[in-house]
DNA sequence: TTACTTGCAAACGTTTTGCACGATT
DNA sequence: AATCGTGCAAAACGTTTGCAAGTAA
């Protein structure tokens, strides 16, 4: 699991005050294998810590994500969950039962992104690529 | 542009009426280059259908997407708009500026993938690809 | 002490639901 | 005539804002 403590140093250095509530939902999304929606952050949240406010969830999801520590995920049926960033210019592969999100590269499909934009005169600044499929685990089980 | 006929009869086909509102929302979307929202729909469909309902748009666009005739569209700042449905599997390219998209195809893809998710033990059954750019029109704009 | 953060309440925009009336087949 | 669709009003939902009190540095 990620240490706390680098996401810390990271809020400190944008004047921002190392707070009960945003060390457990950075622990929380830090430690998380799926993405995890805002009011999910704050039931968890609130075992830990019960005064827990729904808007310091959503304050806090801004704030980290404003400092690339956490990034949205889009899912069918919700697009407003959230994981730990990844590192560089990774894509995800999200189970369809578990939700359990892995990373990998997709570096090798820059020249076709940029073959395909070429052929309809458009030049790329940008591309979203998530996969969906069933992660060993599920599969194991009938 | 596509020709309104063929989704009025699989309207038809699915128990349904074909009404003035649904003529008006599917001319609309048929006619589209660019993403549209809910509200939008509502606003260009009010100036041929005055007595049109907001209501009444969201529950075309639902029976629509259910038939597979319209998509929902994620971008960046709203997962709420909709485009005729791509023929086949294709994906989008949209415009960063003026929202155009454009589909193309990808089957060049699916081997990448399955060695993606092959090597993380994972099974595919679906992806999500999307590219973001500017069209040959806004590049030539300064 | 100062500036930032929190939780609450209320506001807001979007989407959904219930229902009586209207329209299509 | 029967069924389906519409518009309105109101409810439900998720998210944002204003503010006074609390907390970290």
């Amino acid at each position: 699991m990620i240490e706390i403590q680098p996401w810390m140093k990271i809020l400190e250095q944008d004047n921002c005050r190392v707070t009960g509530p945003r060390k457990v939902i950075a622990e929380l999304l830090m430690g998380t294998e799926r993405a995890l929606s805002p009011v999910e952050i704050f039931d968890f949240a609130r075992e830990k810590y019960p005064k827990m406010g729904l808007v310091t969830v959503y304050r806090t999801l801004e704030k980290l994500e404003e400092l690339h520590l956490i990034q949205r995920v889009h899912q069918p049926g919700s697009c407003n969950a959230f994981l730990p960033r990844a590192i560089g210019h990774q894509h995800l592969i999200i189970c369809e039962k578990c939700g359990k999100a892995n990373f990998f590269e997709g570096d090798d499909l820059d020249g076709f992104f940029r073959k395909v934009a070429e052929r309809l005169g458009y030049s790329v600044t940008d591309h979203w690529l998530q996969l969906f499929g069933i992660c060993p685990k599920c599969a194991s089980v009938h």
